[in-house]
DNA sequence: TAGGGTTGTGCGCTATAACGTACAATGCGC
DNA sequence: GCGCATTGTACGTTATAGCGCACAACCCTA
């Protein structure tokens, strides 16, 4: 068993924990048997390319994620989910949802220290956020990311994630491109 | 053979060409066999993930470009149109493809009179334009669209596709969001 | 407590990854 | 032209990836 097969097979549990996905869930969703999936986050196996493709499509996450740590982001306080500026947010839309094209772009800004939390929608949709002026934190994948602007930041939004703006003194201005499947 | 495994033999042939290596040569910077190579460069095998690993090491390459898709590379690097001023571009990849999260973020910017011209990409990528600075305007679906600052479009980029900067003044800058099926 | 369902692991079988070897084709120098 | 070295491919062998199935352990409900 060579080192980036422990490496890959801690990586593969987590992403598995992280979702609350049993090992028969994970099956399901990505295509690769129950009991490869046990050898594979046990260390007792290489898996090929396929099955690679395979687990980065089922868990919705890119091969670099895959393979590579989680970046260690500033550890945000989760603590505080409620904040009295939730509604210190402006949008404009700049191109609304379209069902052949199944993409919105948004133009936000919050107001600092302004938080916006979302539960998550459907199943399968994407966001990238640009932001274009201030800091921001995005929540996703569990971890706060922090973004300065210029910074992107992707991930799937059909799990809770949330936006905040960590400045006290200016507001934060970011694009959100929507991907619906 | 699946789909990423011929896209990840091209890689490999690519990444070999690159460095005008025989298959000899590969096999001794990778310490994976000749045969295997070869077998993996003609799409007729799927690698492991240990084998990944020592390509990626071999090559001297990161694991993420070892395996995502040259095909699903810059937009800017493909399919180029000779036009005399097709050099007159800059791109600065945001977001990279990613496999999982099919979506690709390009800040691109074209100088004065400058023009750039796809033949379109492989069947339901969609790409959304946004315009940061400048004036820019964008062939899809067999006509012209002008776009000022701040303004966007949107279109189906598996049809031929073209950006132009009217100004013979200043550049035009963009955010180009790709999104892949 | 008993029964049913879920969970992760182990086992044996099949398909294939990975290898060393042989070889045809090619290129180069004499 | 000949001999040698290089190159990429095909083949057969061995190890292992990947799977379906069985099962022990655990959890929940009646």
């Amino acid at each position: 068993m060579s080192d980036i097969q422990q490496q890959f097979a801690a990586r593969l549990k987590t992403l598995r924990a992280q979702r609350h996905w049993s090992l028969d869930k994970a099956a399901t969703e990505t295509g690769v048997s129950k009991a490869m999936l046990g050898q594979i986050e046990r260390g007792e196996s290489s898996p090929t390319l396929t099955t690679l493709w395979r687990l980065a499509k089922g868990y919705g996450v890119g091969f670099s994620t895959l393979i590579e740590p989680i970046e260690q982001g500033l550890e945000m306080d989760k603590a505080a989910r409620v904040t009295p500026r939730d509604s210190a947010l402006a949008v404009k839309t700049i191109l609304p949802f379209d069902v052949g094209l199944h993409t919105e772009l948004l133009d936000v800004e919050i107001e600092p220290g302004g938080l916006r939390e979302s539960d998550g929608h459907r199943r399968g949709v994407i966001e990238c956020v640009l932001v274009q002026s201030g800091e921001l934190s995005v929540f996703s994948d569990d971890q706060w990311h922090r973004l300065r602007t210029g910074e992107a930041h992707r991930f799937r939004a059909d799990q809770s994630h949330a936006y905040r703006n960590e400045s006290q003194d200016e507001p934060a201005r970011f694009l959100n491109v929507l991907v619906y499947p």
